[in-house]
DNA sequence: AAGTTACTCAACCAAACGGTTGACAATCGT
DNA sequence: ACGATTGTCAACCGTTTGGTTGAGTAACTT
């Protein structure tokens, strides 16, 4: 039921600004304000950002007015999601390319083109 | 400025129908009708869906009634940006346990909390 | 060439998003 | 305890999103 949780992380990471927040407290910890000053938006959109942010569980803060931290562990989740399609694609162009290749080797005469269905 | 191309792919894969979409097509090629078969909403919500996904680079046909491909390199633009963080962020907790540890090692009553600032 | 099947375009709707401003709450120095 | 600073909440606004239905277009079948 992460289901919910990774669409708020990939949404929270849709927007360049949110990227951008995370790219810099990747390097450093920093308040609010600070993050906020680079930017030419107000105060209070920065903060909206990063509640998107807090919520998806990117970052995280003791209090207040304490400096925000990057929650790196969420994007064990990510790759996870990713490698985990990314590598079955993979593998289907591999038998792809196998088969293709089997094709190909056969001599066209024969009646070889019969790819057995290992499901 | 492939900036806006990660927003593209970020925002697709934050709703769970094209997540589910990508995972379905990572596994085989499928025409329209037949991705659309087993959500209960119209065939014309899952052809926007496709639609996102192929704006984004995420998936590709040759032509309309042709299969849906899925087009795994885009992958590797996510991973490349999330690894870059993710390395960027863990090295910064070795340095802060090295720290921590520095200062644990040495002995309270002599005044040797003197970080050096290796900006 | 005609008819069916498969898909997309267009218009619309409610909800969510990213931004604003103004008022409020919490925390730090003094 | 007081005032200044720092951050959040609330209400609002225009735009985007995910869905609908209805009409149109493109491509196979015969």
């Amino acid at each position: 039921m992460s289901e919910d949780r990774l669409s708020r992380v990939f949404a929270a990471l849709a927007d360049p600004t949110r990227r951008d927040l995370v790219a810099r407290l990747s390097s450093a910890d920093a308040t609010v304000g600070e993050l906020a000053a680079p930017y030419d938006v107000s105060l209070q959109a920065v903060s909206k950002h990063l509640k998107v942010l807090e919520d998806a569980g990117l970052v995280s803060r003791e209090s207040r007015r304490a400096p925000v931290r990057l929650e790196a562990e969420v994007f064990d989740l990510m790759t996870k999601w990713i490698e985990r399609y990314q590598q079955q694609a993979e593998e289907r162009y591999q038998r792809l390319d196998a088969l293709l290749a089997e094709m190909q080797e056969s001599t066209p005469s024969r009646e070889s083109t019969r790819a057995e269905d290992a499901s």
